[in-house]
DNA sequence: TATGAATGAGCATTCATTCAT
DNA sequence: CATGAATGAATGCTCATTCAT
């Protein structure tokens, strides 16, 4: 196993990385399972089958490991979209893609979404710089880009407030899901009715 | 101590109640300037004016009195957007004035609808029936009732869902208005920006 | 039971002294016993016979129980001290009475001075204000004062150093007894040197 | 990996030795920096660019590197306190040049001599053999056979208790400079009234 | 009806030490 | 000889809730 030339990642280097990897997988399931606040450090290192002290080894505090874990499934979730309208040109295309992508995320990880949405800038400790922007406000300034992009392409009108249009559609896309999903409403009735919203707010 | 000759019940019912509200008027500026779980029952009662043990007299706990400030928060912007749109027979213009009744209220009582917003079923402690609907559910389901009335006066097309039109609308103000006010992005530029894409959603 | 007075020492507020008094004496037990980081809070509040939350209802955290009782300690020497020397007026007889009262003190109360002379400014939590002056530096001020007095009744020579000579003489008490205790020397040995260097390095 | 031409012991032994160097000399910052208690293992190993695990390869544990600590600081300034009597014949010469060396290393070493002085005793793991001397125990025998001598000599008393004497000389010392340096009060002060205390005490 | 002292399960975090590599 | 990832017992402290008065 011990190759005669330089390790390019030394052997604990590997293992620490597994660790983490393991840590950060047990923690979503808890986040997941039973929310930040019933979620404890001893928990998470239990169920990645490590000492809890290896917890404190990866992550400077449990609020670190929630934002790891919530950055993780963000990038999931925009991968997944990015994926699903590769080479769609127009605004429907791409909006009903995009719901698509989410919702194919949600079936695929159920409660994920939910629990990363927790809002970070309740865990804030105190008084300290304002929280991060939440994964929603990200995702509507990618709309707004989109929208702009489509401004410029003659698509949408140039009167609109691209950025805030992003907002109100990430906006529609969380309460409606929100509420679908409670009300066992079907996916196919949501999805439609998400793309007619999303695409009249914009267009008219 | 207390003197016979007073009628015991109406005094004494007077005075809970005056306890209530102390108590739920101390918890609304606590958990509005530092969040559910940084709030303790004892700090209410102390800025409430009364003992600890006071506190559960009117609440069972801590949660209950919680979801006693939402409702309060919830009944008074009701009540406001209700008013506003008194004799308002268009949709823009109930559309106008309910978001303006809503950002009224929130420069008159500021962080109060922040603080409302928590996720309740988050609160939720453990497994447990599933957590009341959200504010912003119910809202939603006025939007729809709304919406239906303007279906059957003509004036919104009869194939579009009008209960989750209702929910998409109250994302999109939630969204909007938390961006705006983190990004100061002026009332007029996101009230004007929220109606038009509100009104275009439904009616295309 | 019921006065029909106002209390002046309400019921709650004498069942509160009670339990401070409890745990200030557990924790005299124990911090004399396994010194300052060997006690916890929660054997502390065992051995009182209360709660471990109790323990914070009356002392904010474990650093200022100990000072509580290092006070206590000082507190009961320095009266004693007092006591011993009442209209004593000569230098040799308060120097004698004085370390008699506080080996007595240590006799009746072993390991309790050894305890209360832990350095306190090494519990200091970071880099707040200077540590509070030690018990020693307290004790040999007050000899300062005494050498002033008799340098004023012309018994000690006025071109010597009261306040360090004050110094001098509780470190060599504090020493000499250490190290005496250490090596089983007879207390007439140890006291009568004492007094001998004491007086000496005061009046030559 | 180790090379087959270089005799294996003396050079791995240098590089042993190198290594408990860097430790003690990383050890002896913290230890003054922070004191015994706020000073890791792992923080020692880190300033002294060692692997944590190397530290447990010089030292059984972290008292016995603290232990080490204290007696490099103790030979140093007895090697100065030495020195700089040597050849001094008379009482005064010597408490004098001794209180200077050791006022001389306190300046040249900020902080060290306060640090050695933290009661090994407390450190203590539990109910074992007595805790070594003191340093200052130590230092006190060095000047009980320094008085003896003078008893000798003719220059001191017979009917005085030297070792107590010797004891109660650095009592002194260490109690005097302790609150002096709290003070600010200037170093010449000091020194003179300490000589004359010391030279006092013992000779009268 | 009101009080506030008391409670103790629960929590996030630390750190001296070990051991596989 | 050297490493540093891993460990888990231990710690100081909090806070929602109860209950004797």
């Amino acid at each position: 196993m011990e190759s005669m030339t330089e390790q390019a990642t030394p052997r604990g280097s590997q293992r620490k990385k597994e660790s983490r990897r393991k840590i950060l997988e047990a923690a979503r399931h808890l986040f997941v399972a039973r929310g930040y606040h019933h979620t404890r450090p001893q928990d998470i290192a239990r169920d990645a089958g490590v000492g809890h002290g290896t917890f404190y080894l990866h992550f400077p505090d449990k609020k670190a490991c929630f934002l790891a874990f919530v950055e993780m499934a963000r990038d999931e979730v925009t991968a997944a979209s990015i994926k699903r309208i590769e080479g769609v040109a127009d605004l429907e295309g791409q909006i009903r893609g995009i719901i698509e992508a989410i919702f194919d995320y949600g079936v695929a990880h159920p409660g994920v979404l939910n629990a990363a949405l927790t809002d970070v800038g309740l865990l804030a400790s105190s008084e300290d710089e304002p929280p991060p922007p939440t994964i929603l406000e990200q995702w509507g300034d990618v709309w707004g880009e989109r929208i702009k992009a489509h401004q410029a392409a003659g698509t949408v009108a140039n009167d609109i407030d691209a950025n805030l249009a992003g907002q109100a559609i990430v906006g529609m896309i969380r309460q409606v899901s929100m509420v679908a999903q409670r009300r066992g409403i079907s996916r196919n009735r949501m999805t439609d009715s998400l793309v007619r919203f999303a695409l009249q707010a914009v267009q008219g």
